[in-house]
RNA sequence: GGCAUCGUGGCCGAGUGGCUAGGCAGAGCUCUGCAAAAGCUUGUACAGCGGUUCGAAUCCGCUCGAUGCCUCCA
């Protein structure tokens, strides 16, 4: 726990010191997925930014309670008054029931996010899961004054709320702007303005998932179950909302007009947005098909690139970059990643080698430390971090080759705060594919003996015996290194 | 069109009003039969034009460009 660690606040626009409500405990709610189809690359971004934010909370000692919401309840197409549902239509087209597909994705969401090796939330709420609470809370706003009924449907009245409340201040938009700016839209619209929002949504015949309530048989609008599942279990006031930088409007502003207009306090004290990971420069989209998927990537099985790249290798790229700013993925930047990574790592083992002397020559470490924690403290400012950790690196290679050398006391230390960083804090692990099977230590002891045969065969100056070795292995993704002490080989 | 964010060396990507981030690539070196791998050394960049300042890439203004949101979206 400390007091240093400054967060950029989305709606106040500048960094902050974090200041929980509680002294020990943090409140966490960040926007999940709608489970209508597989996470792509870009939406996992998001979660692995946040669950950087989570682990380094919990790495200060605070207790998180973090709230992801899993979006099971399909949504409309568009803000219009017509469109598909969207997970009746995946149902449609997959011939399954409306809640297979959202067991299906569901499963899917957490396979993938445990393969970037992200923490599980403390509560994973669904949304069909509190009709309940969302019927309450929409009865709540009426109750207010802030919402009316047409024809079976309930609205917002945005017009309304921001007379007494500024609707907008999270986005820095002005009423008289989005009344200006407002696409006009074809279907016949319930709503008394353009700007309202739905809060239930009478279910026209076709429309599958619906649930009563005392406006009809429907489902409830989009913005809302955020702000029921949000108050249920973080109160009406609580520390971190998060999400994609996308749903800072309308989302998070008709969240923030949904509280306010029952709770008339600020729902949220620390507003954080993670940036988007582009592809081609553009951002990845369901919609659009410019994107990639999480396991086209881990196998190399895409058109558009011609390489696999294993999860830690993509959440170490990703961490390469600050939260807030945009990524753009590319095969260079990713295969540059790839070294840095392998590097980072190589450091790592190297440190569970080195031996201590006396005396610490070629690194401070508390300063290098205290860069650490700066780093962090700074909006979990990941990419200097790991610079750091490079800086690291550097010194224990000086150390392995006696340019430099480590105390006892430090070794211990410094370890302890490489693995922590490393592991806990950015969340990586070395990859560990190579499982230990028979099959494994028949290939060893195998390749052990022609190395051998091999040293022999260049002791005895024939290199062109050991060099058909040495190629025949190397196309099989075995490398022979010859060093001065003798050759070591590495399978790949 | 409106609102917002951003524009850093070959590529990726941090940061600060004056003191060379880091990674990748490139170059040199060490090692070595030759390689490869690994390690070491090496980079003075900050869109353009004005302004503020003793001094700006960092602050302000304008221009150009990119992206996001303005309809579902992580």
């Amino acid at each position: 726990m400390n007091n240093s660690l400054v967060v950029y606040n989305s709606i106040k626009g500048k960094k902050e010191i974090f200041k929980p409500i509680l002294p020990k405990n943090v409140g966490m709610y960040v926007c999940g997925p709608t489970v209508y189809s597989n996470v792509h690359l870009g939406n996992c971004r998001t979660f692995i930014s946040f669950d950087l934010i989570f682990r380094y909370l919990l790495h200060l000692g605070y207790k998180v309670r973090y709230v992801r919401n899993i979006t099971d309840v399909g949504h409309l197409e568009n803000d219009a008054d017509e469109g598909e549902d969207r997970i009746s239509k995946k149902a449609r087209l997959e011939s399954m029931e409306p809640m297979e597909i959202v067991q299906k994705y569901t499963l899917d969401f957490r396979k993938t996010m445990a393969k970037f090796n992200t923490l599980p939330p403390s509560i994973e709420p669904t949304a069909t899961g509190h009709i309940v609470e969302q019927i309450e809370l929409i009865k709540k706003i009426i109750n207010q004054g802030h919402a009316y009924e047409v024809n079976g449907s309930v609205y917002f009245d945005v017009i309304k709320f921001n007379k007494t409340t500024q609707y907008g201040k999270l986005s820095g938009r002005k009423i008289e702007e989005l009344i200006h700016n407002t696409r006009v839209l074809d279907g016949q619209s319930d709503k008394i303005n353009p700007q309202d929002f739905a809060l239930w949504k009478k279910a026209e015949p076709e429309h599958i998932m619906r649930w009563p309530s005392p406006w009809s048989v429907g489902f409830p609008g989009w913005h809302l179950e955020c702000t029921a599942m949000s108050q249920k279990y973080l109160g009406t006031q609580f520390d971190i909302h998060g999400g994609g930088m996308d749903l800072k409007f309308p989302h998070h502003e008709c969240e923030i007009a949904q509280a306010e207009s029952v709770h008339k306090k600020k729902p949220v004290n620390y507003w954080l947005h993670a940036n988007m990971l582009t592809l081609n420069g553009k951002k990845m989209a369901k919609s659009t098909g410019n994107n990639i998927l999480p396991y086209e990537m881990f196998s190399g099985q895409n058109n558009i690139f011609n390489k696999a790249f294993s999860p830690m290798v993509l959440r170490f790229f990703m961490l390469q970059a600050h939260y807030r700013s945009i990524v753009d993925i590319s095969q260079i930047a990713l295969e540059a990643s790839e070294k840095g990574y392998n590097r980072l790592v190589a450091g790592i083992e190297t440190l569970e080698e080195i031996s201590g002397s006396s005396t610490t020559k070629g690194l401070k470490l508390n300063a290098w430390k205290k860069d650490c924690y700066n780093a962090m403290d700074d909006d979990f400012n990941s990419p200097l971090l790991i610079a750091h950790l490079f800086d690291a690196v550097k010194f224990i290679n000086g150390v392995s080759s006696n340019k430099y050398q480590i105390s006892f006391q430090d070794l211990e230390e410094l370890k302890e705060i490489m693995n922590s960083l490393f592991k806990d804090v950015l969340g990586l692990k070395r990859d560990k594919n190579k499982a230990i099977t028979s099959e494994r230590i028949q290939l060893e002891g195998t390749v052990s003996l022609l190395s051998d045969i091999r040293d022999k065969l260049r002791a005895s100056k024939d290199f062109e015996t050991s060099d058909l070795i040495r190629n025949t292995l190397l196309k099989l993704k075995i490398q022979i290194n010859d060093t001065k002490d003798g050759s070591s080989f590495k399978i790949n």
